[in-house]
DNA sequence: CTCGCATACAACGATATAGTTGTGCTATGG
DNA sequence: CCATAGCACAACTATATCGTTGTATGCGAG
């Protein structure tokens, strides 16, 4: 098991209003295509920019809301700033999502005419 | 294992817009508080709206958020509306956000004077 | 059929967020 | 010392979303 967090029930409103902010941090395209082009290595504003193809400026925003909220960090190195995944965990949030995704896909796809059996 | 999808990197533009979509739904603290009352048992508006204490308007226009977005179904009974999880998987996915928030705070722990041995 | 309850929907104001523009800060090179 | 590159931050506009108010719809009771 790769995370054992038991919590309470029903959620304490501190605690809901964390995870909620973690999800609204996630809960945006470009924050996600950041995280993806942070999964091999860590990049500079720069080499972001150019893998994205945003504003310098909206890169570097962007990154300030996943550095604030824990998702990247931040090192500087000479005259860049080299960003990096701070939790790998995101990428198995992102898989799942894409599971659950596929599973409404399957289901849909069951009730096409035909089934899923064609 | 409970979910298997290999994705390609870099994820392509369509599928990044529902990922975010599907954590944005998540990204509101009374669509959290909805999930977790929804977790034992469905329930109707009227139990969501007393369990959670909000307005019977605002607790349907966010059921219909998640019911859009595929994270619970929706059945008549009689006069009522019975609200139902539809993928069990976003409980998965709210522990794994905890168990990242839980090692974020174990190592702001492990910086503090003392350290972790205190 | 009329009334009342449970729910859904539309419109509105207030707040928040995305993306742009402009600018300041720091490090490197001449 | 000055110029430039790389990056971060503030201000601004446009859009989106939250929560509320008002109302429409559907079902059951009398």
């Amino acid at each position: 098991m790769t995370t054992a967090t038991n919590v309470p029930h029903p959620l304490p409103a501190p605690l809901v209003e964390v995870i909620a902010e973690r999800f609204r941090v996630l809960g945006e395209p470009m924050r996600i295509r950041l995280l993806d082009a942070l999964r091999e290595a860590p990049a500079s504003v720069q080499e972001l920019q150019v893998a994205i193809g945003a504003s310098q400026q909206n890169v570097s925003k962007h990154l300030g809301v996943l550095l604030r909220g824990g998702l990247v960090s931040r090192r500087k190195e000479g005259n860049f700033s080299l960003y990096e995944i701070a939790d790998e965990g995101v990428f198995e949030l992102c898989e799942q999502v894409c599971g659950g995704l596929r599973r409404q896909l399957d289901e849909l796809d069951s009730l096409l005419p035909g089934g899923a059996t064609r």
